[in-house]
DNA sequence: GTCCATGCAAACTGTTTGCACGCGC
DNA sequence: GCGCGTGCAAACAGTTTGCATGGAC
């Protein structure tokens, strides 16, 4: 069965232990849906575990990447933000000025992508696409604002 | 008249001062058609003129930045690349073996950041994609490979 | 009981900043 | 000559690592 497994599953059978801090920041991921970036997981994190170290969320997020459960971001442009793989892959655009970040699909990249395989003989394993600019809200703002 | 300027004039006309690095900066990044992240720059830099700073590539890099004259690519996912704006926008393929950037044309892109501007009521200034994978080269070196 | 995973602190990397001097205009 | 731009070193932020202890299996 090609079931989508359950990430604690995923972790035991990659051979991993399943441990009370590496279920935490997965609970957060889950509650996020959002994006959050290695420190802001850690804050939350600490709230519900005093004692974890942010050299294990690091570790973690490490882990939870390479067996495929979170997928790392860039999109302020600087330090990665994660969120648990999505089933139908996606893409991100982030308001400039406000930082809001929508999430939208882009079918005809699969094709292109392919087109590209076979011009260029290569092998395409990751598809990547970010726009940035401003969300309505802040176009509205702006335009509200007189100067 | 919109001919595109020289990037020393464009320095000028912005107001800001042509001095020896700023040039040399320049003169480097045209030479290296590739991509250079601020090290590579600063070694090649350090050639030409032994007492330049680091910080004055940083400076420079994103005063060149500001003023349009090249862009920053975030490539190996980490710290970012950076080319002279090139006139045409293209998009980069980075092999995940050997490194190697290509570069390529995605005219369809624009429609559909169109499409997404109107459907999502936002304004996107700025399309960014990347793609990752193998070359042509790994792919043939990885199936001679008997193992 | 074994050995992987954790917490802590120190180390490290890439980037930025404060300041006195030097140079473009 | 005025004031921006530079070099240097120190500061900084984000991330990684070494090591002794603790917990998953």
């Amino acid at each position: 069965m090609s079931y989508p497994k359950n990430a604690v599953d995923t972790i035991r059978s990659s051979g991993y232990r399943v441990t009370r801090q590496r279920q935490l920041v997965l609970e957060i991921l889950d509650k996020n849906q959002g994006h959050l970036d290695a420190e802001a997981l850690f804050m939350k994190a600490k709230t519900k575990d005093m004692n974890i170290g942010i050299a294990t969320i690091y570790r973690t997020l490490a882990l939870l990447k390479k067996i495929g459960v979170v997928k790392e971001e860039f999109l302020g442009q600087q330090h990665g933000q994660f969120e648990k793989t999505p089933p139908l892959p996606h893409y991100h655009f982030t308001c400039l000025q406000c930082g809001r970040v929508i999430e939208f699909e882009v079918p005809q990249l699969t094709e292109i992508a392919h087109q590209l395989s076979k011009n260029k003989k290569i092998q395409v394993s990751e598809i990547t696409m970010h726009l940035s600019g401003l969300c309505s809200q802040c176009i509205n703002k702006t335009k509200n604002k007189k100067s």
